[in-house]
DNA sequence: GATATTATATCTACAGCGGATATATTCGTT
DNA sequence: AACGAATATATCCGCTGTAGATATAATATC
């Protein structure tokens, strides 16, 4: 069933930045320069996030709860002590499903108002 | 067919106010109150734009070209000689369409990740 | 005629974005 | 082993856009 509680106000809607974050984050967690890379490829290279975005972006993120570091670290013999993992909080992923159902919604607006074809995006 | 013109570069991805704005605009011309208040309903009142957003992004999109003031009033009797009525340019039609198609792929990616229901937005 | 609503406009404080810059680590090559 | 390139994080600063406050005037309502 559909989680139902209210996120904190003034929370959404989430910047374009913060949302890319999360939606990257969504398949399990990534250290910030495979945000970077994972949000490229998302977004087919439309956005390109530049460090002064995605580091200001994790902070303020990991401030407002949305997302977490976690200390495990991968294989020592794989590791790059420079990494620093990030993963979804709780509130991250309701906030992620809350913003994509208002963009959701914003898409069928515009569809309503014949601006978009309504067979695209249709998977 | 589909338009396949490049828009200006530095356009996109257009913000949340100004797709707003351009949205309530394509069925119609209006005048910014108007648009204030169709934004407002487009949007289940989660998104009440104020005056300096609404004014201030107004201004913006004439100097770039997205809309364009109308000089034809209506009737003497029903007009209101406050007002000033907008509607779209031609580019701000074709903004607006890819801006949403940029957000469609945003809730196709949100629902490849499985934080979105595959049954929403259905329309 | 008084009051509330409609309508536009500007100003300012604040937050987020983007680019530049810096620094250190790891990888690939010879 | 040394060297340069790519990876990875971090901070700083200018710019833009947003939100709220304020102002002012025209229109509608009673």
């Amino acid at each position: 069933m559909a989680n139902t509680d209210q996120l904190p106000d003034g929370l959404l809607p989430l910047t374009p930045a913060v949302f890319n974050i999360l939606l990257a984050l969504a398949d399990g967690e990534k250290h910030g320069y495979a945000i970077m890379l994972e949000v490229d490829q998302n977004t087919q290279g439309e956005v390109k996030m530049g460090p002064g975005t995605l580091y200001g972006s994790i902070k303020r993120m990991l401030a407002a709860g949305l997302i977490e570091e976690c200390d495990e670290r991968p294989d020592p013999e794989l590791d790059d002590q420079r990494r620093r993992y990030y993963q979804l909080s709780g509130l991250g992923r309701q906030a992620l499903t809350a913003e994509a159902e208002r963009l959701s919604r914003q898409v069928t607006a515009a569809r309503l108002k014949h601006v978009l074809s309504f067979d695209l995006g249709g998977l």
